[in-house]
RNA sequence: GUCCCCAUCGUCUAGUGGCCUAGGACACCGGCCUUUCACGCCGGUAACCGGGGUUCGACUCCCCGUGGGGACGCCA
């Protein structure tokens, strides 16, 4: 299967934002052009004016730039086979779809979406399987050239044979068979002229060159009538990989309704693209071992199409924050810093002073699972602490007060403060106050940092300054 | 309703007839580490949908059920 003229595509319609399950579809074949050596192809199938939103084409690409998948041809960077805009190629459609009509293999049809529905519904209503009827499919010539030429809207039906079964290979499910007769007349070509997802995918897949379609399982269905297609043009069928699908928690397709979908949508919150890429390339896919960490590059190198699982796959945010927060903190502590930095601007907290910053990164990354979840965890630091009446009641007790003041006279009298005179002092002043454990911690972390759980004391410190330290001791003394 | 697909711990999954007393990860529970919490480390609870075959032997192969999902659009 390794052959090194390898050719897969991405073929999103621009709905405005990129879907978790579309990402999946997307990193699989990335993954499979740069195990296989082959090219990655980004097309973007905008055939539906109604669902067209505007800029939505450029969301998509910086969407998937930022992710850190990159295409090899495609709208941005172009390439031999464009445009990679399927609203772009309508005349590419047009001429092809003539043929087929020239064939006898389509056919115009002129019933209107009332009676389509009408018929629908008489369909399920006596348990039949819903599909066209076939009244126009053997419209005699003249009457079909007469009310075209009359301007009557129309259509352009495939016509799919009734007897017979369609049996083709998929990577994914082996053999799978269906009979001819519950295959649909699909609608290549609609009213507005624009075709529609059977006729354009098939269309520029083979113009394009793709050897392997890897898509999402819910086309499967849709197989026979692009495996006809194919055959009617004369051309070579591609590797089918049917994936899938991504499932909310009550195991049915993946969607809005029951969570976010949007990838930009972790992308707002600090999810990384180190993580959510990781994560989903095991939604569906396994290693030969039992290693689940992996960098885009080992997944490049680890792909493989036979590893890749059947039954649909729960998307389980619980395993995705624990994954994105290992990779917080397994990260390069600088890199985790730069990337967190927007979060605290955006919440009005200056943190140009670098090195306090990243003091502050490093301490508060054990307890997130998210980047947007550092600034709740690092603003103690940088604004005035306020305490609830509970607090404020171990704040005033008179133990408390004799640590705060037993700790103001010594760091006051000390010209300069380190980490290690910290540790010392916290050894003596507990001694000499005859303290310990949480008596002793509590009241100290309290004060410094707005909470009795939370980082040691002597990063605490080491973070505020001897300055800052001291005037939070003030502060703690002064409630009443 | 019709057709297609699927079926191992709650979830993601390993498993391709004997290596399975069913492995790993998340979550959960317990312990350790620690001044606390978190992190980390160690350990535990937890699954082969049911019934028939095939076979000396089935989680693995076949059939039938059952359950779940997808498709059935002039959406993709």
């Amino acid at each position: 299967m390794a052959r090194d003229d390898v050719r897969v595509r991405f073929a999103p319609s621009p709905t405005g934002y990129l879907h978790v399950g579309g990402l999946r579809t997307a990193l699989f074949n990335f993954l499979f052009a740069r195990k296989t050596g082959g090219t990655f192809i980004l097309r973007i199938e905008d055939t539906d004016q109604k669902r067209s939103v505007t800029g939505a084409v450029e969301k998509l690409m910086s969407t998937l730039r930022t992710i850190g998948i990159k295409d090899d041809e495609g709208p941005d960077v172009g390439g031999p086979c464009g445009p990679y805009i399927q609203s772009e190629r309508k005349d590419i459609y047009r001429r092809h779809v003539d043929r087929l009509l020239d064939a006898g293999v389509a056919y115009h049809c002129f019933c209107t979406e009332e009676r389509l529905e009408r018929l629908r519904e008489a369909q399920r209503r006596k348990k039949l399987p819903t599909m066209y009827d076939g009244a126009c499919r053997d419209l005699p010539a003249d009457e079909v050239r007469r009310r075209l030429e009359a301007g009557e809207p129309s259509v352009i039906r495939l016509r799919f044979p009734r007897e017979g079964r369609t049996v083709f290979d998929d990577v994914v499910r082996r053999k799978v068979a269906v009979d001819n007769e519950l295959v649909d007349d699909q609608v290549l070509i609609k009213t507005d002229g624009f075709p529609t997802y059977h006729l354009a995918n098939v269309v520029d897949d083979h113009l394009m060159g793709v050897t392997h379609v890897i898509r999402g399982e819910e086309w499967l269905s849709s197989v026979p009538k692009h495996i006809y297609l194919y055959r009617a043009f004369g051309w070579e069928l591609p590797v089918f990989v049917h994936l899938p699908l991504l499932l909310n928690p009550d195991r049915s397709k993946l969607s809005k309704r029951q969570g976010d979908v949007a990838v930009e949508r972790y992308l707002e919150r600090g999810y990384l693209p180190e993580a959510l890429l990781n994560f989903i390339a095991l939604l569906g896919w396994h290693p030969a071992d039992d290693r689940e960490l992996f960098s885009l590059e080992e997944l490049c190198r680890e792909f493989s199409l036979d590893r890749i699982n059947k039954a649909g796959a729960v998307f389980d945010v619980d395993k995705l924050n624990w994954m994105n927060g290992w990779y917080i903190r397994n990260l390069d502590l600088e890199t985790v810093a730069d990337r967190t930095r927007p979060y605290f601007e955006a919440a009005g907290i200056d943190v140009s002073d670098r090195e306090t910053f990243v003091k502050v990164v490093a301490v508060a990354r054990d307890y997130v699972s998210c980047l947007e979840e550092m600034v709740d965890r690092g603003r103690m630091f940088y604004e005035d602490i306020c305490f609830s009446d509970e607090q404020r009641e171990l704040v005033r007790e008179e133990v408390s007060r004799s640590i705060y003041t037993r700790w103001i006279g010594e760091m006051e009298a000390k010209p300069a403060w380190t980490r290690e005179d910290t540790e010392n002092f916290i050894k003596q002043s507990m001694k000499e106050l005859g303290l310990k454990g949480k008596n002793f911690y509590f009241p100290l972390r309290l004060a410094l940092f707005g909470n009795t759980h939370g980082p040691d004391i002597p990063s605490l410190i080491d973070i505020l300054g001897p300055r800052e330290t001291v005037s939070r001791f003030r502060r703690a003394l002064e409630q009443v």
